[in-house]
DNA sequence: ACATTTTGTTGAAACGTTTCAACAAATTCA
DNA sequence: TGAATTTGTTGAAACGTTTCAACAAAATGT
């Protein structure tokens, strides 16, 4: 029970060829193929239970139907929510995905680049950690298609998605300002990827468009990871520094939520003491007593426009 | 450039047969192998940046390496934190993982596991949606290892790991109770996964255990999707109908989340007034002025015992 | 009646591995 | 010295598909 079917084993039961078998069960050369072979074929098809085994498939067509996803972290809810979007739209074509988490660590990142091209995936979707450009540079040379998410390179010419972060913070910074905030903090973290740079270039232009002079005590620059300590550190310099800003803009959702579980525990009111920013929606500060306000990210676009390159 | 290289390109290089280069590049037979040739070959396929095709190696030797995952929704937290370590025990053994997501939906459900064979995964890891036991028993005729996690049918004899649930809401109950609670209150879903009826079970027992009638307007089962709405009528119901209860128990994360949201929003103070229990951590309650308490399981332990499995 | 076209089907090669069975040459044994 | 063993290597089949090129039989055209 439950042996492996295979085209031959149908073809033999039918009494034709595997070519016809497999004809019939893609639907190929319909106009030519005797309507009652065809019948029996796919009775036999049903009735032995067979399935296409997409192993063999693969091998002759080169094409795998599946597509990578290499994130920071599936675990971080701004990359499971991509990870849904992208699988829903994968699903539509008929695609599965598989993913990787880098930890935002440039060697764990060239393994699942290796095991996915390995794989031999049609496609790639990459959230690129800190110095892997020549890992990008590779994945060109080998013709595999791929887009990077969130996060680009500007000194490689690829194809990516990601929010005009510039703009966001900006906007941002342009809105606390408009509700009478004069000393805004920011909390980033410390790395040369470009979309942090923008986000953190959007701040600093917003300030000084505005007339504002930038210290250098209002911006706090984090590790990637393991940073929980530096983030409270930073929040109280921020707060209870020699000068205390009124309003703090965070470059993540991670650094946005470790920050406000910290506040949280203090005497502080929001948003009449302080007012606060956050990046990528997150579940997790709904709870907050005080709303925050979002730059959202336009997952769903990003994920279509993703699956679509 | 970057043309797809086979043991075939390496052998004729090398002046050699595929055979003898397959043994190398698996270190095959190494105590019969000229350890000359072997650095020769070795040398040449890493000149020729030549990687393994995945897809015809596992034709031949019917072990795919990938094991598929097959759970309620990738970007609920539970979920997630969930694949996350799938991933990182998966990797461990050299093991690629592809997800997909049921939305609790018994046919998308069954179509991921005939997409997952007909991969070959080499197993499964599967929270099965409600009513899909037929598919959990066609699997078993198809030989493919699997696992239930999170749920389990008590009518199919199966491999899964799940939590005690019964033994943790009777636990959690019973805690409430000895903190002085009387009316004790529980918010589930109206579903016939055994996993929740468990749930439900310990805390119908813990309160009969200690002498407590139950209520049946103390217990409110919602849906399973799109039930933010039942689940602000139940807390209404709850603190603010006939018998007004002084703790709520939740039988999930996402109950506990959407509950917790609207409470947050209205005129009552925890655990002063109103005692709060949930299932499974999440971040998103973290920030809830009042921490809550939670039933955690042991989702290292759960993957860990999975994989093995 | 013969040539042409259409209909229905098939054999065999190919995709890139793995692995069995075999072999010649070199070495060891007695 | 001849037999036995060890060392190093290889040809070919197989995994389950897809697809090209070919073919016979039937239908159509003139």
């Amino acid at each position: 029970m439950a042996e492996k079917v295979s085209l031959k084993d149908i073809a033999k039961k039918a009494g034709v060829s595997t070519t016809l078998v497999s004809y019939v069960l893609n639907n190929q050369h319909e106009n030519r193929i005797n309507k009652e072979t065809a019948k029996k074929i796919r009775g036999i098809a049903s009735k032995l239970n067979y399935h296409t085994n997409q192993i063999a498939r693969s091998l002759k067509t080169n094409k795998t139907h599946t597509i990578g996803l290499i994130i920071g972290d599936i675990s971080n809810p701004f990359f499971s929510a991509m990870a849904r979007i992208v699988e829903d739209e994968a699903d539509k074509k008929n695609y599965t995905v598989i993913f990787g988490s880098s930890d935002e660590n440039e060697v764990k990142f060239a393994k699942l680049i290796r095991t996915f091209v390995n794989r031999q995936v049609d496609g790639l979707i990459i959230a690129p950690p800190q110095n892997s450009e020549k890992h990008i540079l590779y994945l060109q040379k080998t013709k595999i298609p791929f887009v990077l998410i969130d996060r680009y390179f500007p000194t490689i010419n690829t194809d990516y998605v990601v929010l005009d972060n510039f703009e966001a913070t900006y906007n941002a910074v342009r809105h606390l300002i408009g509700t009478g905030r004069k000393r805004i903090g920011m909390i980033t973290y410390n790395t040369g990827l470009a979309h942090l740079l923008d986000r953190k270039a959007g701040y600093m232009k917003a300030l000084k468009d505005h007339k504002i002079k930038f210290r250098a005590d209002w911006l706090k620059e984090v590790e990637m990871y393991n940073n929980k300590n530096e983030i409270e550190i930073g929040v109280n310099d921020l707060i209870a520094g020699s000068a205390p800003v009124d309003a703090i803009l965070f470059a993540s959702n991670s650094i946005a939520t470790n920050a406000v579980k910290y506040i949280n525990t203090l005497q502080v009111r929001v948003p009449e003491m302080l007012s606060l920013i956050g990046f990528d929606e997150t579940e997790a500060l709904d709870l907050f007593y005080a709303p925050l306000t979002y730059i959202r990210q336009p997952l769903q676009e990003i994920g279509q426009a993703t699956i679509n390159l």
